[in-house]
DNA sequence: ATAGCATTGTGACATTCTTCACAACTCCTG
DNA sequence: CAGGAGTTGTGAAGAATGTCACAATGCTAT
């Protein structure tokens, strides 16, 4: 019983431009005229949903798509809850946030909610990034196949060395940091990840705003200082093992 | 203030298993008696400590780290919040979790706050650690040389495939995971890395917790179901990308 | 000593996040 | 087409986390 037929519900935009009005209807209404609603789930509403929600995001995207590889096309919050370990009620309230996708008494198509979320995410383009500081763990990323699996796709890579330049790596040549804030702009690159010494990391940062990218993955243990339109996400496993030993008994 | 609300401490999307509440002594008392704060509060107080505050500690140590370099011997919790954005009374509450550590109207001792912070996470020692999937992300794993000044040190090296057995790799051969359990158990390890394929990696953290490993490090794109009492800490810098985008304009 | 400044540690309060629990709906069966 | 089973979406309650603001205290200078 796993039919699940194509959800008969629009495709709520997760909006695009729409003025402020933060529109508060009733909730009750009988009468729901559904989609257009849905439709018109507040612009900017972003500033209004917790972070928190949206990291959890990508890894409701990532389970529906371990479920879709099974072929499975209908799943239940509960379900859903159990593979990832969180409770039932707090996937339907996340979700509850942007509009209503499931079906009650049958729960949500797997591929109609993964589509969903992905578009809420904006991953339903490839984004381009620059990469600075391109030593052992620069190499390392540069070489890494998961990122094109996943909307994103290293197109520019950065070194201050001179004598790094020119080297070319997964079939793209390192070039000077002189270059970077044009490559940007011109590329219209958005994102960029940071893998140069720790000391290095703020000035590459400062460069990385200017020429406009507005989020930041930053290996280097710093905490980088950017103006607030701009997102930074680090990755630091040195910080993951410091807090785990916390918990270890004897 | 300007606290961007990104840039923020803490880490990966799905938390695992709500703090452990259990041994709740001591409500709010107003006469607190307290006092030999140096004696630290008894073990199970940890129980009680939210883990964000946890995960918090180890930026405040590496910061500390970094001001002990530039050889300064005090620090108040202002300026100790401007160096990590965050704000100062969050330190101080943090803080006020463990114990008295500052000194009105000087501040903290850089060295001293830094070890005490150390002994709470029990980094006053060096672990051992090993690490499973000997692929390139597991190379590159292996050659990295943060961990040992961070109270971490690769021991072991572990491969299902055979014909990866051997190798020689940062100075340690990789040896075939059935004898993964047994290594874990001889010499007392207990922290696990993961970096096997994301297929392999459920069947890998039971071993792990089959040889007595209370906290793993996961860079495989998945959850792993562990007891309660093992941690695990995600790396997963394509989740953080995937909820960055989210903020974009345009 | 004493004054005055700086800064902690923490009750009280504020805000954010999570969970409960149930009305409302969907679908199926007979 | 009624009844039952299953599941959503969400107010309301609850728990957790964050901030305020100030008494208490240490330090320095005089
Ligand atoms: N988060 C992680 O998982 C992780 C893992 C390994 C390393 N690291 C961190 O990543 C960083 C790099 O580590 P690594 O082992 O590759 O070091 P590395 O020394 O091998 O490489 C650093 C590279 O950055 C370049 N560089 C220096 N200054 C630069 C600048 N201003 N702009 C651009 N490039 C610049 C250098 O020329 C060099 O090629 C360090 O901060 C390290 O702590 C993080
Ligand atoms: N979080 C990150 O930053 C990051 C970066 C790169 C890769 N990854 C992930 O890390 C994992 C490994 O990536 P990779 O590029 O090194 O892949 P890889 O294929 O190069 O290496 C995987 C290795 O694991 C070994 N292996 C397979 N099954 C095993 C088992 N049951 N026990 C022990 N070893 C086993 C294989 O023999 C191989 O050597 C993947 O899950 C990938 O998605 C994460």
């Amino acid at each position: 019983m796993l039919d699940c037929n194509e959800s008969d519900i629009s495709m709520p935009a997760i909006a695009r431009t729409t003025p402020i009005a933060r529109d508060d209807r009733e909730p009750t209404n009988p009468y729901r005229v559904d989609m257009d609603l849905d439709d018109e789930a507040d612009e900017l509403s972003h500033l209004n949903i917790p972070d928190v929600v949206i990291r959890r995001l990508p890894i409701y995207v990532r389970t529906l798509h371990s479920l879709l590889e099974k072929e499975q096309t209908s799943v239940s919050s509960e379900e859903l809850a159990r593979m990832i370990d969180v409770t039932a009620a707090q996937i339907r309230r996340d979700l509850s946030y942007f509009g209503k996708f499931g079906k009650q008494g049958k729960g949500y198509d797997v591929g109609y909610l993964s589509d969903t979320i992905e578009r809420i995410l904006k991953l339903d383009r490839t984004w381009g990034m620059v990469l600075c500081g391109m030593g052992k763990l620069g190499h390392a990323i540069a070489n890494y196949r998961g990122f094109q699996r996943s909307s994103f796709e290293i197109t520019g890579l950065f070194d201050s060395d001179e004598s790094a330049v020119g080297e070319v790596v997964n079939e793209l040549p390192i070039r000077p940091m002189r270059e970077l804030v044009d490559t940007i702009r011109e590329e219209h690159i958005r994102v960029g990840i940071i893998a140069t010494p720790r000391v290095n990391a703020q000035e590459t940062a400062d460069m990385l705003v200017e020429g406009g990218v507005e989020a930041i993955l930053n290996y280097a243990p710093v905490i980088l200082r950017v103006p607030a339109h701009v997102t930074v996400r680090e990755i630091d496993p040195v910080s993951a093992l410091q807090s785990m030993t916390y918990y270890i008994s004897e």
